[in-house]
DNA sequence: CGTATACATGAAAACGATTTCATTAAAATG
DNA sequence: CATTTTAATGAAATCGTTTTCATGTATACG
């Protein structure tokens, strides 16, 4: 492959102008210009990127960190920041950690080893301390899970307001049993949210049941296991607030292959508004966040870091979420929705 | 940041001996690797990415080219496709075309500018004459679009047999008018099911309709819209084959809130065996395709031309697909699927 | 005991760009 | 016209590694 050498010699200048040309720099006359652009097309010339890397100290790639790239509500995030990163002109490394603290160091290492400018965490394995000390060696923006003494931006939903809105509308859907479903793990986003869902039940007088209902995930699996739990060792559950749509469409599924009815029997909340929720019959009330500003808010906050140095202090971007209504927890109609 | 001359000079000892200690390398006595180990824990060092890939030529990284991340086709595939290339250390650049050529082409660059040192490619834009330009900067494996002169490796199932078979599936069951519904524009995958799903209606002796159709995707939204141009232009359509999952439930969906009935008024068969086709009521009859293998081979077949070589000859790795039957196509019972 | 052979080590070249600095020519200024 | 500015150019340093090559020392061999 030519390098800017073989350019530069091609068109009798040195490496010097050329550069200049490349990176559209002043003080280099028209007819050089032009020579330096006619040799780099006759050779077929384009710029080494790890030279660039190495002298510019810049990579122009981030990393997201994800739980694992299947989930819709990661998925979706990613999609924007994907877009929004190559409009910055920065490529992504996707970095799946299937909730493994050890596999989240090692792609934290990217950082210190310089091979990408930032990160942006949708996910949080370790402890927030583990994390804080690769801030040494670039930015960092947490995504959804907040951490209130992380020193970094944080984007997120009120999850706590947001589950306590939810939980508030399965009882004044009639519900007076519910349980909590969330991803098996303890995480900022779990406890947010589990504090919202007490703070709905105690106002409203209902005592939480002690369930020792488990799941590894939010998935559609987990959803369907918990159901089983759940008719094995509360039966006298009447409403269900889950982490997921997919969760909740895994519950619903195996409600109605075993003949329990939703929302009749059992009401049932999920969380992001995805396309399953609507899909579903019975169709799911759903909490929606604004995945794609958020997103996009993520990349800015990161990229402007980049380019801009950070100093180490908390700030937060809230989001504002949305509770959409539907079938499953709704006791007058309970047949197609709108 | 440390250096590796920092280290040396910690130690006492040449950056040569450092190197040999940090790419264990043999011909460095024992007490010496000690002093070096001691002095990099000491110093806090980690070799310098970008340093290493100019000097050594290779950039251990990868990017795959897909249209958009939010189709579980492709996010189920990426997700099996960084964790075998993480197994082999390899990181993955997520590359979304969204359909748009130019967008392929700005990926396909990451080649020649020597940022990645190899490309899978699970759609394609551009005509293949114009991706073959980029095979002298770097090997390329092709997923799922089986491009019969092209002197790569690709990666696919028998799309034909597939198309053929699930359109056997819906004339079996009773199907007599069948609309064949894929993404809107044209791909190898296209031609290749439409090739199947027409020899299927030819040996039948039943004769394609000529529809007008028009999706712009494979996705829920797609699907939806199709059943409304089918209900306003051809009303005596019985059968659809969909290009996907996502596709057939939003036809579905839209089925059912029109109260025509799946399976009795029109048979729907989907493709990928997505979550969704279990969960809709009705559950989808879909093909199954073994993404997970798929894509682990797909990251092998690239690991090994990056790191052994690569002659450019055209090698098809086929796998085998599997119909999995369900509601949406089955006249006998039409209730909750076993 | 002389001579291959293996082991240990470091100086310097190389990877391919960008950036600093010096130099010269041309234009502007008083 | 002398002097300051501005424009145009290139030589050489730099980024942080790995690799080649040279050199010295210990061990094995006949």
């Amino acid at each position: 492959m030519a390098t800017i050498e073989d350019v530069a010699k091609f068109a009798g200048l040195s490496r010097t102008t050329v550069s200049r040309v490349i990176n559209d720099q002043p003080y280099v006359s028209e007819d050089k210009r032009v020579r330096v652009e006619d040799a780099m097309k006759a050779l077929g010339y384009v710029p080494n990127s790890s030279a660039r890397r190495l002298r510019s100290q810049k990579t122009e790639t981030i990393a997201v960190l994800l739980p694992r790239i299947t989930n819709p509500f990661f998925n979706h995030l990613i999609e924007s920041m994907e877009m929004k990163a190559s409009e910055w002109g920065y490529q992504v490394i996707i970095c799946q950690t299937h909730n493994l603290p050890d596999k989240e160091r090692d792609y934290l290492e990217l950082l210190r080893k310089k091979q990408v400018d930032g990160i942006i965490m949708t996910s949080l394995e370790n402890e927030w301390e583990v994390v804080e000390e690769y801030l040494q060696s670039g930015p960092i923006v947490l995504c959804n899970e907040n951490v209130s003494t992380a020193p970094v931006p944080v984007v997120h939903i009120d999850q706590e307001k947001a589950a306590y809105e939810a939980t508030i509308h399965l009882i004044e859907n009639g519900a007076s049993e519910i349980a909590f479903l969330q991803g098996g793990h303890d995480s900022y986003v779990f406890r947010d949210r589990e504090k919202g869902f007490l703070k709905a039940l105690n106002e409203r007088g209902i005592s939480p049941i002690e369930t020792e209902l488990f799941s590894s995930a939010v998935d559609v699996k987990s959803g369907r296991e918990l159901f089983h739990q759940i008719q094995a060792h509360y039966p006298s559950i009447n409403g269900v607030f889950a982490g997921s749509d997919e969760m909740a469409a895994g519950f619903i599924y195996e409600a109605v292959k075993a003949g329990v009815k939703v929302p009749e029997d059992i009401l049932v909340i999920g969380f992001d508004n995805q396309a399953i929720s609507m899909l579903m019959n019975p169709s799911i009330t759903t909490i929606e966040q604004p995945f794609q500003k958020m997103a996009g808010r993520c990349v800015e906050l990161l990229v402007q870091q980049v380019e801009q140095g950070y100093n180490l202090k908390h700030e937060e971007h809230v989001f504002p979420h949305r509770l959409q209504s539907r079938v499953s927890t709704s006791r007058q109609t309970n047949l197609v929705p709108l």
